[in-house]
DNA sequence: TTGTGTTTTACGACCTCC
DNA sequence: GGAGGTCGTAAAACACAA
């Protein structure tokens, strides 16, 4: 067979498994020391002969049993039959195995890890849009504080302006009082004022009238 | 060339369903 | 109980920067 067909479709697989060299919580429990978690225990890992069924599978170059990878069109009609269904009934399995020249076991294999894949990639989808959401979120959050302290300003300003107004009509109403008979209305138009200019929004205007008038220690109140 | 990170193939353990 | 699923991982293959 010509080397360069067998390395398309074959790689190493050592006869002597990594296995031997097994993992972390292969061995007994009294290893890990943590007593009460359930410790899942590795076997050892088969040699790829095993569960071979045919000779193509197990091919062996030096000593060296050796894996197979899938070639192009096998993995473009089984990406087309995934795509189809991502589910592998026996007899499909076994219709496919025989079209592909493939193991069937081969074939779930590949069903299984590409439902994997296929699975990260949806998880990593639906990270991706929850993140724009939640940055969304944060914008108008942003966006709604800064509103609020602009606010906040504006209504700080308004109770100086009141303020101010209204100690000045105090002031002036006493010194006019025991000179005048006329009321506050006819001696004063009602004083109107209106928040920066730069405001969007419609806060309504505060008129001095009577009303304002019989208000004063509320508002005062509310001022200290 | 080599070290390192990623992808692919394969397997074992465990779970669920019929 | 068996078939087929997921999950976690090993190890080979591959890509690529230094």
């Amino acid at each position: 067979m010509d080397q360069t067909v067998l390395d398309s479709q074959v790689y190493p697989y050592t006869t002597q498994p990594h296995s031997q060299c097994i993992t972390i919580n292969q061995i007994d429990g009294s290893s890990s020391g943590e007593g009460s978690k359930p410790v899942k225990r590795r076997r050892k890992r088969r040699s790829r002969g095993s569960s071979a069924t045919n000779e193509e599978d197990v091919a062996t170059i030096g000593g060296m049993l050796r894996k197979r990878k899938l070639t192009d069109e096998q993995m473009n009609m089984l990406e087309y039959s995934f795509e189809n269904e991502h589910k592998l009934e026996s007899g499909r399995k076994e219709k496919i195995a025989r079209e592909l020249g493939l193991d069937p076991r081969q074939v779930a294999v590949w069903f299984q890890n590409r439902r994997a894949r296929w699975k990260n990639k949806k998880l990593e989808e639906e990270y991706a849009k929850l993140k724009r959401q939640h940055d969304t979120v944060l914008l108008g959050q942003c966006h709604l504080e800064s509103q609020i302290l602009k606010l906040t300003e504006q209504v700080s300003e308004a109770q100086n302006e009141i303020r101010k107004l209204s100690e000045r009509l105090v002031q002036e109403t006493s010194t006019n009082s025991s000179s005048s008979s006329l009321s506050v209305e006819a001696n004063y138009a009602p004083i109107e004022f209106e928040f920066s200019p730069d405001t969007n929004y419609s806060i309504p205007f505060y008129t001095m009238d009577n009303n304002y008038l019989q208000n004063m220690e509320y508002w005062d109140g509310l001022f200290v």
